[in-house]
DNA sequence: AGCAGAATAT
DNA sequence: CATATTCTGC
């Protein structure tokens, strides 16, 4: 069946074009070096280990280890709706990551993600659809709506083959829209500690 | 010290 | 590309 393809587009449209949610994700994957030459300050950039280093030349850019990719709550959505709109089939690492086309985002970044995105999947799958919530791990997880057809079954008891969806009227898209209490934990920072090294949350959902 | 999350190795 | 293991920050 097709059908998972149909109602890909208008949520498609609203999530996909978002430069102003990418603009600090690159800010993260900014190497070092580069960040250097541009005398930026990455807060997310701990100090870089070249004690002995003069930073007079540039290395080049494929030796260069990158930082630490931190998986935000919006840059994990990206990635959920790039599986959700390309199926289960075609959602391999490398297409996935093309169709993030997040700067600085690599194969293995993804492939790592991805890797332990099913492992959630297929955690929730083994528990009841109605017992627990989530626990308080998979917070990155948890942050993202899973498409119904990642699941091999829906929430749903009956499978019912032959609805109709009339009574669902266009102007009533809300019922898809799944209003979530949302927790907002605001993900706050770890400590006040004086210093905060964690990504910035712009907590613009939509 | 123990866990969660990302990187790296098979 | 998938899975297992290791590494790192919290």
């Amino acid at each position: 069946m097709r059908e998972d393809d149909s109602n890909w587009f208008w949520k498609w449209e609203e999530e996909l074009p978002s430069p102003e949610d990418l603009m600090p994700l690159s800010q993260s994957l900014i190497t070092p070096d580069l960040a250097l030459a541009f005398n930026i300050q990455n807060p997310n950039q701990q100090a870089p280990p070249n004690s002995s280093a003069e930073e007079g030349g540039e290395e080049p850019a494929r030796t260069l280890k990158r930082p630490r990719l931190v998986w935000t709550p919006q840059l994990h959505k990206r990635f959920v709706d790039a599986v959700a709109h390309l199926g289960i089939k075609n959602a391999v690492p490398k297409t996935i990551m093309q169709l993030m086309s997040v700067d600085g985002l690599t194969r293995e970044n993804v492939a790592s993600h991805l890797q332990k995105y099913r492992l959630y999947l297929k955690r929730m799958q083994g528990i009841s659809n109605n017992t627990p919530a989530d626990a308080a791990t998979d917070h990155l997880f948890a942050s993202s709506p899973v498409p119904p057809h990642f699941l091999p079954r829906p929430t749903s008891d009956h499978f019912m083959p032959f609805v109709h969806f009339r009574h669902f009227s266009t102007d009533h898209p809300s019922f898809i829209r799944q209003p979530q209490p949302q927790p907002q934990p605001q993900h706050t920072n770890a400590e006040d500690n004086g210093r905060k090294i964690l990504t910035l949350f712009p907590s613009a959902e939509d």
